[in-house]
RNA sequence: GGAAGCAUAGCUCAGCUGGGAGAGCACCUGCCUUACAAGCAGGGGGUCACAGGUUCGAUCCCUGUUGUUUCCACCA
């Protein structure tokens, strides 16, 4: 390809045809064959909306950025790729695009429908996957509704069943009125705002001995045994509620043991307002005398501490609510009313009748479902649950022997665990999931479950292989469905081909990558159900990354209006610069999105096409080719100084990159890349070997060392750069000359380090002229002289107390006056004909502090009060100063001295401390 | 109410286990130097939120305060 045109400039259009390459070359394949060490990727599968935004690219950029570098580390890599399709979202695209209700067609037809849909979105991302260069092995990619994987998760919870770690069972459960569906705690959100709580008078009530006695056990007593109806306006125990509407529900007053307003009362009965049912007054720690009236009524249910007070005193329960958040029978006059309706209607006619006494305003913290908003109810019903509460133990266990990163990020997944109290529901009352795979026999009401060979099934269409043991055979269906947690929770199994022999070698994965904001659900579900069903950790590491912002610093919202959209960024810069913007931020912590960032990465691909393009000009010709083919060894023996520098920098800056890698810290992987290749290789190597090039008078020998070292690093370079750059690295890799040209870039190896190279004294050395060309280019610069204008000559004085200082100097003197074109470079010994003057000493803290100690700050203070030459000239009779039991020499102080006089009019006098050298420029 | 993160140059952020602080962008000054002017060379700019403490020495460790973000929480 070495004949073929480069261009100008980088063309990223070119960007899809080697997304093609790779997937007809498989480059991305997973082998399992165990001829390499595997690495295995718990990709998060996200929900199919049909659209790719700038989250999703931060989190797949870091996930595809350890995919190829572990790839390049000789890893066989499985980077799959799944869909986590079941949900209410899809159900309401569904309807809406089809103008339906979900009950206006069978079952059966409005899931194909959002079967239908799903992969339509799916196919819209996965395009969008490509199009950024995320390196999936699409041969492993899994779709939550598809049966295969139905199976896994009906496998997964008759494997749990069994072990008795799911039961049904009557519970509260969080209840959204409009989804019509029992929701999990992690999926209820809260959000403030402000309501009335109402004070509200609650009469005694005399109730007879014997009336009570039939109700032993419990706290209420129904208006209808016992209908004697008190007098409002009689004071019994004034409560707060923000809920009058479930007064109808309450069952008990609760006030604080010691609140002397109410103890006396305690055991006594008072009559609930409008609904008439007499209840007890009870004592309870959890009260907090000082909200409201310190009184508080027990409605089945109104909020969680309902739900622990009715548990901890055996209440009875009241069914108050449907599960269209219509209020039922047992709310009397106000039945059938909603709730938003009966809290009004409710308060009229509190005030009517004279109870309600006071309203003022609260601000409340009210629960509501994540995905459409509604404020939540309780209410208590038949369900399916995970025994969460049985496992917290082993659940802390396992995250303990995670590696998280960044590790704070582990608090919240232990929070979590501790703040438990009630079991995962995981039925739902919806259409588009996963089939709760059990029947109910029709007589015995036994639960009936398949046999693992049977699934998937859906039992309201299929049937059980048997009849049930008390001889009936006919069965009802469960129609309830599973919770997408209980499909996405065993990912980490699913893509390691659970149940099938040999799952086990791939898994637990290596790593789990995902958003804080899914750590109490993906993670913690996850763990839970890979513990339960195999005794083991889901993966190794779980490394967090944050959330986008926009431009104006708020997360990207529609509303807000400042979500960029990864399309735009990749039509105008193409994908790299997207992807660099990725790479420039630190796991777990939020970052915003910048145009300028984004162009900032564009310019770095473009200066190191730039770069590449001066390169080509000399390193694709006949000579170097031959050479470099026939003799590398002979080669690398005749490097130059400047050729042992670069290759000394890149060693280091391999390891470090390496590293970064290995530990996720991109930024230090990409700043490090960037400020190798720009400043160290283009700006300070390139300039200094450019004389190599064009000068004829310079050897061979050089001339073919300085192509090499240009060709190699540069080659290497590309290796470094290539999981963050993949498209824009290739397309510079293929203009190499390839043993087999159809090699792709991202099948090719991390480069080596070099231990003949990789020497600090190379770097030191070099160092060192680089700062000395600096210096000169300093005093041309300043001088209004043109770079590209030869200086007549060059005294350089290195200080003689330095050891070795004359020698380097000497060893790249060609380098220095080559690059600064100074016809006549000459390297002294002794000293220049100048003065010099110390003006200012400063203590080495690095040294004094050590050395000192305590005393360091009387040093310190002799320094700084005493006149610099009179330092400099007690040093320079004695070589020390007793001070403070100590003895302080040159080694503790910085020194700035100044040259005073000249040695000659036409001469310029440079010097430069920190490399203890003086010279003399002759124009 | 509980827990956690963050606070460093005008802006966005780096700063590994304590030894007088860096990058990019922005700004100023030069230069069309045969890869790159969307470039190169040079430059200005910071009591490292505040107050204490430990230490010879603190941006870094400890305590508190303030501000900010996030996660969690039953205040009826």
């Amino acid at each position: 390809m070495t004949n073929k045109e480069i261009p100008k400039d980088y063309d990223f259009s070119a960007e899809q045809k080697w997304q093609k390459k790779w997937e007809d070359e498989d480059v991305y394949k997973f082998m399992g064959d165990g001829t390499k060490p595997r690495y295995v990727i718990d990709t998060p599968p996200p929900y199919p909306t049909g659209l790719l935004h700038m989250g999703h690219i931060l989190n797949w950029a870091y996930i595809d950025f350890n995919a190829r570098y572990r790839r390049e580390k000789g890893m066989d890599v499985l980077f799959p790729q799944g869909w986590d399709c079941h949900g209410l979202p899809t159900e309401v695209k569904v309807e809406e695009t089809h103008n339906i209700k979900k009950n206006d067609v069978t079952r059966q037809e409005f899931r194909d429908m959002c079967i239908d849909l799903t992969h339509d979105n799916i196919s819209k991302m996965r395009e969008q996957m490509r199009s950024v260069g995320f390196s999936q092995d699409w041969s492993r990619e899994y779709i939550t509704m598809t049966p295969e994987y139905r199976k896994r998760t009906q496998l997964s919870f008759l494997e749990m069943y069994d072990q008795g770690l799911i039961y049904q069972g009557i519970h509260p459960v969080n209840w959204c009125p409009r989804c019509e569906t029992a929701i999990a705690f992690a999926e209820v959100e809260y959000s403030d705002n402000t309501t009335f709580l109402n004070y509200v008078n609650f009469p005694p009530a005399n109730v007879p001995e014997e009336i009570l006695a039939n109700v032993e056990g419990n706290s209420y007593v129904r208006a209808a045994d016992f209908p004697d109806t008190a007098d409002s306006s009689v004071p019994g125990v004034l409560i707060a509620t923000t809920r009058p509407e479930l007064m109808s529900a309450c069952v008990a007053v609760v006030v604080h043991p010691d609140d002397e307003r109410y103890n006396h009362l305690l055991g006594n009965y008072v009559e609930v307002p409008l609904s008439g049912q007499k209840v007890k007054i009870i004592a309870d720690e959890e009260v907090d005398p000082e909200f409201g009236t310190g009184a508080v009524m027990i409605c089945t249910f109104g909020d969680k501490t309902d739900v622990a007070w009715v548990n901890k005193y055996d209440l009875d329960i009241i069914k108050a609510i449907t599960e269209q958040g219509i209020l039922t029978d047992a709310a009397g006059r106000f039945a059938g009313m909603e709730l938003k309706e009966a809290k009004a209607k409710t308060i009229e006619a509190l005030k009517e009748e004279g109870y309600l006494t006071k309203q003022e305003e609260v601000d409340q913290n009210v629960g509501q479902c994540w995905r459409c908003k509604t404020p939540i109810e309780i209410l208590v019903k038949k369900q399916w649950f995970v025994a969460v509460t049985k496992m917290i133990d082993q659940i802390k266990e396992a995250a303990e022997d995670m590696r998280w990163v960044p590790e704070h990020m582990k608090s919240r997944l232990m929070n979590w665990a501790d703040s438990m109290e009630w079991d995962w529901c995981i039925s739902r009352q919806r259409l588009f999931a996963t089939p709760i795979p059990v029947w109910y026999c029709k007589d015995c009401g036994k639960v009936i479950l398949p046999s693992p060979e049977q699934l998937p099934i859906d039992p309201t269409i299929d049937k059980p292989l048997g009849s049930c043991e008390c001889g009936c055979s006919e069965f009802i269906g469960e129609e309830d469905v599973l919770d997408t947690w209980m499909d996405s929770s065993i990912s980490p199994l699913s893509i390691a081909g659970w149940p099938e022999e040999g799952f086990e070698n791939i898994f637990p994965a290596n790593i789990r990558p995902q958003g804080h904001d899914i750590i109490r659900t993906w993670a913690f579900y996850t763990t839970l159900r890979c513990l339960a069903l195999t005794g083991k950790k889901p993966f190794d590491d779980i490394v967090i990354n944050g959330m986008v912002f926009g431009e104006d610093g708020y997360k990207m919202s529609k509303s807000r209006g400042n979500v960029t959209g990864p399309e735009e960024v990749i039509s105008e810069y193409g994908a790299d610069p997207l992807r660099l913007w990725a790479a420039n931020s630190v796991p777990g912590s939020d970052v915003a999105f910048d145009w300028k960032d984004i162009k900032h990465g564009f310019k770095f691909l473009r200066k190191f096409w730039n770069a590449f393009r001066f390169v080509s000009m000399h390193i694709f010709d006949d000579e170097s080719k031959e050479a470099i083919s026939n003799d590398a060894d002979s080669i690398k023996a005749n490097l130059n100084p400047m050729d042992k520098w670069i290759f000394a920098k890149f060693m280091a800056v391999n390891k470090i990159v390496d590293d970064a890698y290995s530990d996720y810290n991109y930024a230090t992987a990409i700043n490090a890349i960037e400020k190798f290749v720009w400043h160290d290789f283009c700006d300070e190597y390139i300039e200094a070997v450019k004389y190599r090039l064009y000068n004829d008078e310079v050897a061979e020998e050089s001339r073919i060392a300085a192509k090499y070292t240009l060709r190699t690093i540069i080659r290497d370079s590309l290796s470094l750069l290539a999981p963050f750059a993949p498209f824009f690295t290739e397309e510079v890799y293929q203009y190499f000359d390839l043993d087999d040209e159809q090699m792709s870039i991202h099948n090719t190896l991390w480069p080596a380090i070099d231990e003949n190279l990789d020497n600090e004294k190379f770097i030191i050395n070099g160092d060192l002229a680089i700062k000395l060309i600096g210096e000169i280019r300093r005093f041309k610069s300043a001088s209004k002289i043109p770079l590209n204008v030869e200086v007549a000559n060059v005294n350089v004085y290195p200080d003689s107390a330095e050891a070795d200082l004359k020698e380097v100097l000497e060893e790249f003197a060609d380098v220095i006056s080559g690059t600064l074109k100074i016809k006549d470079l000459s390297i002294k010994s002794g000293e220049p004909k100048v003065h010099e003057k110390v003006i200012e000493v400063e203590p080495n803290m690095a040294k004094i502090g050590p050395t000192f100690k305590a005393n360091a700050g009387q040093v310190i203070g002799y320094i700084k009060s005493t006149a610099p030459e009179e330092i400099a000239a007690k040093l320079a009779e004695d070589g020390e100063i007793a001070i403070a039991d100590g003895v302080l020499t040159e080694d503790f102080l910085n020194m700035k001295k100044e040259i005073v006089g000249a040695s000659g009019e036409k001469v310029d006098v440079l010097q430069n401390e920190d490399l203890g050298i003086i010279l003399e420029v002759m124009r």
